[in-house]
DNA sequence: GTCTATATCAAGATAGAC
DNA sequence: GTCTATCTTGATATAGAC
């Protein structure tokens, strides 16, 4: 078992190393903070990723596959149709404002190490958003559209990420009524409700709206 | 005219900044690089700018600026009615993929410098962008449209900036027209289009569309 | 595999001449 | 206002003991 062991540990040092991140920022992602936070000396942690770039290689490709499988996950829990994965990311990542805490948080992590450390190293990230990108946009739906709900939803989290904008309840079940209403108007098979209004009132209720 | 050269002289030096971020990446943005970008000394650069987070900070403060009094312009350039500032987005930042090379490769330039350096310097940023949401999204429209529409600019720019899927002519044209027709579906006033193919029919040909 | 000690270097910032 | 020279710090990385 000490391949087991071995992996386990070197997650354990990604994870100090997104901590520092999250509570840091990346300026402070260093070899010495990442050390520590993991309760380990710097030298040790050296062992492990004998340099800054493979660690933060190590980051991308773990969140990278982490973001790949959440999707995945959550297109299989999708009905069939059009649209399944546009359905799908919307579901999974507008559902409410708690899902702007954990996958997401770590994604971001690793793509901006990887900005400021060496941004050829985002590169798994880039391949996994090529294959969403492919999936979204070969999805059944008139052109534009899952490309749009996709960039939407980045949108939000680069709002979320940098500060430029409060990402709350209210503003992810707002754009996500309304990515849906452009979604159910642009299947023919599934016609659009009758009004914007009656959009609204119909999402209502089905996520926990603050006051 | 002192003052009025000493403001040409900062330009210059924030214009400096802005090209070796934009050649050479966040990570290179340095007192050095810079002052050689400027053919100056360190010395004299910081003369200018006693820290760096000084020159960060002014690098925010200008580009978010320019990128208000661009959206703005834009605005007053758009016909009157219901979503006038979502229209104005979508006229000024998706008619071409031309547009992602000046403007928008500046404001990323200032913002992840800020990220870098001290996350607390994108708050002028984050000043334009919080007049830029209000305007979005009491402009007429039901809940979460406009947002929508602005949230998927940004998306777009993301995936522009960080590499994450190319941001081409085709793209840019299919998330406009399915932005497009969101925006004309959302307006009682102004009926939808009768499909989404004629909504892409209706677009084509006024946007040089690459081959 | 983990540690301490240290080499090396680059970056931000200062001092003072011109 | 601009320069050169220098100080100081902190970060990556190495060497070698345990």
């Amino acid at each position: 078992m000490e391949r087991a062991d071995t992996n386990k540990l070197r997650d354990t040092l990604l994870d100090a190393a997104e901590a520092v991140v999250v509570r840091q920022g990346i300026a402070n992602l260093t070899l010495d903070a990442v050390a520590a936070e993991a309760g380990m000396s710097k030298g040790g942690l050296l062992h492990h990723f004998p340099t800054k770039d493979r660690l933060v290689e190590a980051l991308v490709t773990r969140s990278a596959g982490n973001w790949r499988a959440c999707y995945m996950e959550a297109y299989e829990r999708t009905p069939e149709g059009p649209g399944r994965m546009a359905r799908a990311l919307l579901d999974h990542c507008l559902s409410d404002a708690q899902c702007w805490t954990g996958e997401l948080q770590r994604s971001s992590s690793a793509c901006f190490a990887a900005l400021a450390q060496n941004p050829s190293l985002i590169e798994p990230m880039r391949a996994v958003y090529s294959d969403l990108h492919r999936r979204v946009a070969e999805d059944g739906l008139p052109p534009g559209v899952g490309e749009a709900v996709a960039a939407a939803i980045d949108g939000l989290w680069l709002y979320w990420v940098l500060g430029l904008a409060t990402v709350n309840q209210e503003l992810v079940v707002r754009v996500r009524i309304a990515l849906e209403d452009m979604l159910a108007r642009s299947m023919p098979s599934m016609p659009a409700r009758s009004s914007p209004k009656a959009a609204v009132r119909a999402a209502k209720g089905s996520g926990g709206h603050r006051s």
